[in-house]
RNA sequence: CGAGAUGUAGCGCAGCCCGGUUAGCGCAUCACGUUAGGGACGUGGAGGCCGGAGGUUCGAAUCCUCUCAUCUCGACCA
């Protein structure tokens, strides 16, 4: 049954969406491209901030909160910034609605009511936080200033795709300040260091940390860290950001401190987010044929039980130890859930649940109280083993982390594979055209030719390896001399 | 904004080309019964102004015009 899912998909596309439906995570709301994120969906979301959360506060971070509306004004003090996201900006031109003369009952925009300054609904808070750090930041003593926020944030995107581009998502944005470049450059790269090991660790899903060329880079930014993730279907995603923002916000907002020697200096500035888009990079990162596939650590339900009977004596018999087990489990800080329903038959939630991706079933039946086992299926491989009803509990902590190494070392092996040097044009354009996947070509490092091969294949510099070695050649565009090679793909 | 497609029950679709009683199917839903170790089965029920407006016709889900919406592919995308 769970075959439907690829034999009815077109592509991966449609894959990608059906998973998304079945597994109830999100769906398109009536809001022109926006997405409501259902409880399962947002289940996942919260661990991921919970993880995310404790590593920022592990790192010196502390959240607070910045306004949704920036002022027009603010915004467009950075001038790159602003320019850079102009193009897709909600912008709120009034504040009030009145009866409509001409059609009863409807409601039309009061002209008498606009705003003398228009408001931008934040696509990124740098402007608005900035112009706080302002008034934050007087002295050497003042600083670093190491603050995140959860939020939301608008971006009118023409086109727009469950989870990974939405007009409005859910995201942290870290934006700090520091004395000296140094130590600003330091937070940059420590923070997308964070970001590779939640991927990695968490999400089991390998990353490719780098720099991102010139073209795309961060508007306002010196230099765009980033790390890259390879999907199932050879296409990457850009799964982070960490910008180095040089004194740019701190020009542009007239940031100073006082140093040590009683002298003004600029502030020197970074700024790092993830998104929402994660959750659909952890979807077409592991799921199979038969829906989603959870890494352990993220899995909103670790174990689900389900029992199977036919009379309430046997569930009452049954109950008994899955109440045991699951209390056994709960106590070790994992989310176990008891499916006791009696209005679903036990196939039914076994297909349920691996499409939501519930990393392990137990399944507990009278033949088994009778031999003192249960059923424990995981979901990856979807093996099935029995195991003993006494001693279960005490296996599943070793279970579950088996499974998050499994698929870690099943998406590594793959994005391994996804992995190919070429040295001319025409083998890297073969080659996208045919398996995908990461291309590592050499590239003579100016925009034209980025440009240019963006133009005729659809693949984007994705970034520049922080580990790429030197290595002379020639690019595969220009043929002029290059020391390394850069990762091209077509992405997301 | 360009190119293509689609709007028929909560969801997925057939019917349209070639107009003709009461618009059909699967899933879901409700009732009752039998079932329960991989998405159960039977019987019965409920649920539609066929996206909207206009036109042609004795008669329109079906043909024509306009319009709105959605999806896919482009353009765009820290």
């Amino acid at each position: 049954m769970g075959k439907d899912i690829t034999s009815r998909a077109e592509d991966y596309s449609q894959w990608y969406l059906d998973i998304v439906k079945k597994a109830d995570l999100a769906e398109n709301s009536d809001v022109r491209g926006c997405m409501v994120i259902k409880p399962y969906g947002y289940s996942i979301w919260e661990k991921m901030q919970q993880v995310l959360d404790k590593m920022f506060k592990d790192t010196g971070h502390v959240n607070a909160y910045f306004p949704l509306f920036v002022p027009k004004s603010m915004f467009e003090a950075e001038e790159k910034n602003a320019e850079g996201f102009a193009k897709e900006c909600a912008i709120v031109t009034h504040y009030r609605l009145k009866n409509d003369p001409d059609r009863k009952g409807k409601l039309m925009v009061d002209p008498a009511a606009k705003l003398e300054e228009e408001l931008v609904v934040r696509p990124t808070s740098e402007a608005i936080i900035w112009s706080t750090y302002k008034r934050w930041i007087q002295s050497y003593r003042d600083l670093p200033l190491l603050i995140n926020q959860w939020a939301n944030v608008v971006r009118w995107e023409m086109r727009t795709r469950l989870f990974l581009r939405t007009a409005e998502f859910l995201w942290q944005e870290g934006h700090t300040a520091h004395a000296t470049k140094q130590e600003a450059i330091r937070e940059t790269e420590q923070m997308l260091g964070v970001y590779a090991e939640f991927a990695e660790t968490f999400m089991a899903m390998p990353v490719i940390k780098g720099i991102k060329s010139e073209g795309e880079r961060f508007p306002g930014a010196v230099d765009t860290y980033c790390i890259e993730a390879m999907m199932q279907d050879g296409k990457a995603l850009q799964a982070g950001t960490s910008h180095f923002l040089g004194q740019n916000f701190a020009n542009a907002f007239d940031v100073q401190f006082t140093n040590k020697e009683g002298k003004l200096e600029k502030v020197w500035g970074t700024s790092w987010g993830v998104s929402t888009r994660l959750i659909g990079a952890l979807i077409m990162a592991h799921s199979d044929d038969d829906g989603l596939v959870l890494p352990p650590k993220l899995a909103p339900i670790h174990v689900v039980i389900v029992p199977i009977f036919k009379t309430e004596t046997e569930l009452a018999n049954i109950s008994e130890h899955a109440e045991r087990i699951a209390t056994t489990l709960r106590k070790h800080g994992y989310t176990v859930k008891f499916d006791n329903r009696d209005t679903h038959k036990p196939g039914f939630k076994f297909a349920e649940y691996e499409l939501k991706g519930v990393p392990v079933r137990i399944a507990i039946g009278p033949r088994d109280l009778e031999n003192g086992t249960v059923e424990v299926a995981r979901r990856d491989t979807k093996e099935k083993q029995l195991m003993s009803l006494n001693t279960v509990a005490a296996a599943i902590p070793a279970l579950l982390d088996n499974i998050q190494e499994n698929i870690h070392q099943k998406a590594l092996k793959f994005r391994e594979s996804m992995m190919t040097a070429v040295d001319s044009y025409e083998e890297f354009k073969s080659l996208l055209d045919g398996k995908g996947g990461f291309v590592l070509a050499h590239w003579d490092g100016t925009a034209e030719t980025e440009a240019a091969i963006k133009d005729e294949t659809k693949a984007t510099i994705r970034c520049i390896p922080l580990n790429a070695k030197e290595e002379p050649g020639l690019c595969i565009y220009s043929g002029k001399p290059s020391t390394k090679r850069v990762l091209f793909a077509r992405a997301y």
